[in-house]
DNA sequence: CTGGGCTCCTGTCAGC
DNA sequence: TGCTGACAGGAGCCCA
């Protein structure tokens, strides 16, 4: 589910929210990607703080300090969360009983943050700051926000010039650019005009302005749109995305290209489907 | 160092 | 209706 437009407007349906609430007790399900990292006991009358987000994760800043000082306490820090590939959060006031995929839930005085995720793709790390721990190391080797203004074409092409993978493939690792995953990224290649098996070093700089404008634009429409729900996303009040009734190739195998009318190909790259026009994108 | 493939887990859907 | 296989929004890890 969740590319960068999914966790932000996640982030944003609940930050505002939580800031300032004081956990009050914390559930464990089934496991996740990798083990909390504290004893959940020790959340227990931290103070949620800012909400914030680096690529596909979401930054639960706690903070210890006047909230129980006779509590056994760690130090100040944080959750990490990542959603995987069929997360979601909830956040609300009377949470239902957990159901079989709840496998998370921070309960604080304002409400009960819970994560959804029949997967498990999904995690929730504590870490003692974003650059240290288990946060910094998972963060390590991320690529630039799409919405930096570092991230422009020049950037882009530099970072491609130094892969040989296809274009398609340098989106989805991350290390380049966060955010565009399997559906922004062949949305992306089509706005583009780029054919998604082209040789990252093979690009030129005026089709990487182009491409990094697109994946900018690409972002910012699903933002608009609440993101896409597909089967299962939905933000932390309950809605679902409308991104994907305006994907232009994403699912659209067989059906007509909107802007000429070639049917959309379906090809897999790295085990994943890659949808693409073979007539507007060029290699 | 780079790139390719596998893996985690569960649910859904198409085809027989 | 029931079974089987393909496929699904991510990304870390291992190997050549």
């Amino acid at each position: 589910m969740p590319e960068l437009p999914e966790v932000e407007v996640t982030r944003l349906s609940f930050a505002d929210r939580i800031d300032g609430a004081v956990v009050t007790g914390v559930r464990v399900g089934k496991p996740l990607r990798w083990p909390l990292g504290i004893e959940p006991l020790q959340l227990t009358g931290l103070r949620v703080g800012a909400v914030t987000r680096r690529g596909k994760y979401l930054w639960l800043s706690m903070r210890a300090g006047e909230v129980a000082p006779n509590a056994v306490l760690p130090s100040d820090g944080g959750l990490l969360l990542h959603l995987g590939m069929s997360g979601s959060l909830a956040f609300s006031p009377q949470p239902a009983a957990p159901g079989v995929h709840d496998h998370f839930d921070l309960a604080t005085d304002r409400g009960t943050l819970r994560l959804t995720d029949p997967r498990r793709f999904g995690a929730v790390v504590w870490s003692p700051t974003l650059d240290t721990g288990m946060a910094g190391k998972l963060l390590a080797s991320l690529g630039l926000e799409p919405f930096d203004a570092a991230f422009d074409g020049v950037h882009l092409h530099a970072a491609l010039q130094r892969r040989r993978v296809a274009i398609k493939l340098a989106l989805l690792g991350g290390d380049i650019v966060v955010g565009a995953g399997n559906i922004y990224a062949c949305e992306a290649l089509f706005t583009a005009g780029i054919d998604p098996r082209t040789r990252s070093d093979r690009l030129s700089r005026p089709r990487c302005q182009r491409l990094a404008q697109a994946i900018r634009q690409t972002l910012q429409a699903a933002l608009d749109l609440g993101g896409s729900t597909l089967r299962d996303f939905r933000d932390a009040h309950g809605m679902a995305g409308q991104f994907q009734l305006s994907a232009r190739v994403y699912g659209r195998a067989g059906q007509s290209c909107t802007v000429c009318g070639t049917p959309v190909r379906r090809i897999v790259q790295a085990q994943r489907s890659t949808f693409f026009c073979p007539s507007c994108q060029k290699r």
